[in-house]
DNA sequence: ATTATAAGACACCTTTTGGTGTCCTGTCAA
DNA sequence: TTGACAGGACACCAAAAGGTGTCTTATAAT
């Protein structure tokens, strides 16, 4: 039981450079208005509240009804998902950094 | 000038499932031909070559020919930038899981 | 009481995505 | 030298994504 609404996939939440944005506008405030963060968009309200809707799903923000504005407000947890899968692979460019300070440091001899 | 063909976004890349599951099937071999690949999915060569298109221009695989067939392999340093993104939203879980951490040892009293 | 604001709920549209199948060309094996 | 295999290049298709505009209903302000 509860767990978020509809399960949508954390990583294909974060692909949208405009869902980026609004992760990080909320990331500066406590809380924001649908209309205060629409314009901070070349786009409409009803756009914006979609990309909100698909950030829900993915249980990256939640919102609250206060008055007749309804205010959203970050939930990072869910950014671990991402930030565990990449760290598998810090190896690999730790790798490539060894190898290239190996080959700059031939070049000097 | 060098650089990536296309200039795929890398968050783009990795949003599909199927393309996370490439990469981490080339991080386990050095190099593996399409294919290989191929029967390790739910869909026809093309599709698969279609995914692996798609992470060539985000500069996450490189491929080379050797002889009939086409070899894929892993390079994983623009993943470096979606943990670098990640890594700024790490202070909220952390302020969460103290929250939570507060919460619980309020409780066991 | 009336008007303006905030936003949900739709219907609608275009482009992109993720798949398919087919044809053609190199390359390796018999 | 004749198959069989690997895969590029298309053309094609359905569904999803990312927008739009309009209508309606609360709520707030005058």
């Amino acid at each position: 039981m509860s767990e978020n609404n509809q399960g949508r996939d954390v990583f294909d939440a974060i692909a949208d450079p405009t869902r980026r944005r609004l992760i990080r506008l909320l990331a500066e405030a406590e809380e924001i208005p649908l209309h205060e963060l629409t314009v901070q968009f070349p786009m409409g309200r009803t756009a914006v509240s979609k990309h909100l809707t698909i950030l829900k799903e993915a249980g990256l923000v939640l919102d609250r009804k206060v008055g007749r504005e309804t205010r959203f407000r970050l939930n990072a947890a869910p950014l671990q998902e991402i930030h565990d899968w990449t760290a598998y692979y810090t190896k690999f460019w730790r790798a490539n950094m060894l190898r290239l300070q190996h080959l700059l440091e031939e070049e000097e001899e």
